[in-house]
DNA sequence: ATTGAAAGTTCTCATAAAGTTCTCTATCCT
DNA sequence: AGGATAGAGAACTTTATGAGAACTTTCAAT
């Protein structure tokens, strides 16, 4: 695990850069790129460089080589690593359109952060907002929610619930829920105390 | 860690600066900072006074260096920055209970795996499923899909979709959209290349 | 099987950029 | 005064990178 982040960083920038375009071809191809595709993925003219950067690759136990094979390289793959190359959008009627600026998404970085923690959603009240019975909400705390995010509320120190928050002009506060069978609650101001608001979400279908 | 603290003390406040530096940079860019990169982040011009820093900090043993190598800094004290704790389960009706058995969360184990990637979901097509325009959807490569799974399909080679994937008895695939707006349709099996299963998906509210 | 184009491998050379070591100078503090 | 801390910058060594030549191997068409 420690390992393979080390390995990463071991790697000189431009090797580094090599093992990405490597997973993005085979991302999008589902095969090993050749030599002169990673030298014109990478702008550079000579297969013999984009040759060293691949040893180096391989060196650092991030792929392998089937010597002589074309389109010999193989990943292996690490499961420690925190990115994922972010290939696209997929939308209807159109093929997969690559996305050239931010090409890689940094689980860690998407979620982390100082004060956050997990919480395990039960129940459909904000299924319309896309959170689901099982899903995970990544919880931020935080006592000054803005009028419109989607909190955790803690009501007269008993009842903990996921809700829509609005603030009202008398002060008084309103959770909504996302679900158009329940109704909201308007609750004044002393009864509720946020825990926290949610900044992120996420679901595992396996 | 007391060592670490204790260690710290004893550095010079700007070996103490450089230190933050390092692991700023790191956590940004992932890699380690060139010498010139760490003077001009303490706002000083001299490289030689840099590693001068840099070398204090590798005899307290805050870091390792690979001497010579360009970006050769390496941190001691490697953060597994990937885990956020489990407080518990939110329901509706209920204060947050605490989960005893599963009380961390490690975001890499949770989404990566080998032949994943990354598409942002562009189109309302699967809302009831919980996937709105915008989310990122966790793909891994995977030929043959179970009936019921969520996939990429591509269509005639043209278009890329995200549908549910429906098995026939004659063959045939249909595809279902999670959305009472649109009807599903079959396909020949051969028009038909399914590209990944979805695997998970995410949203972030900031 | 043969064969030739294309791919992989191994080199050397050149150069820009980075790391290392050093000296000189100026503060600040006790 | 003397030591610790800081910054500047010169001089030197090493690394990273790219180009390309020369060679071997693979692969597919014949």
């Amino acid at each position: 695990m420690d390992h393979d982040d080390d390995t990463l960083v071991l790697l000189a920038p431009r090797a580094r850069d090599t093992y990405e375009f490597i997973r993005h071809f085979f991302a999008r191809h589902g095969r090993a790129p050749l030599l002169t595709e990673i030298a014109a993925g990478l702008g550079i003219r000579s297969k013999g460089t984009a040759h060293r950067y691949v040893q180096a690759l391989a060196e650092a136990g991030l792929i392998e080589q089937r010597r002589g094979r074309h389109r010999g390289i193989r990943l292996r793959e690490h499961t420690s690593a925190t990115t994922l190359p972010l290939l696209g959008r997929i939308a209807a009627g159109r093929p997969i359109e690559a996305i050239p600026d931010e090409d890689c998404v940094d689980l860690s970085q998407f979620f982390m952060g100082p004060g956050r923690f997990i919480l395990r959603v039960q129940g459909d009240s904000m299924v319309e907002a896309g959170i689901l019975d099982g899903d995970m909400v990544v919880v931020e705390r935080c006592e000054t929610p803005a009028d419109g995010d989607i909190v955790v509320a803690l009501i007269d120190n008993e009842e903990a619930t996921l809700k829509y928050l609005r603030r009202n002009r008398d002060g008084s506060i309103t959770l909504v829920p996302a679900n158009a069978r329940l109704a909201p609650v308007t609750y004044n101001a002393e009864r509720l105390r946020i825990q926290g608001v949610v900044v992120g979400q996420l679901r595992s279908y396996r």
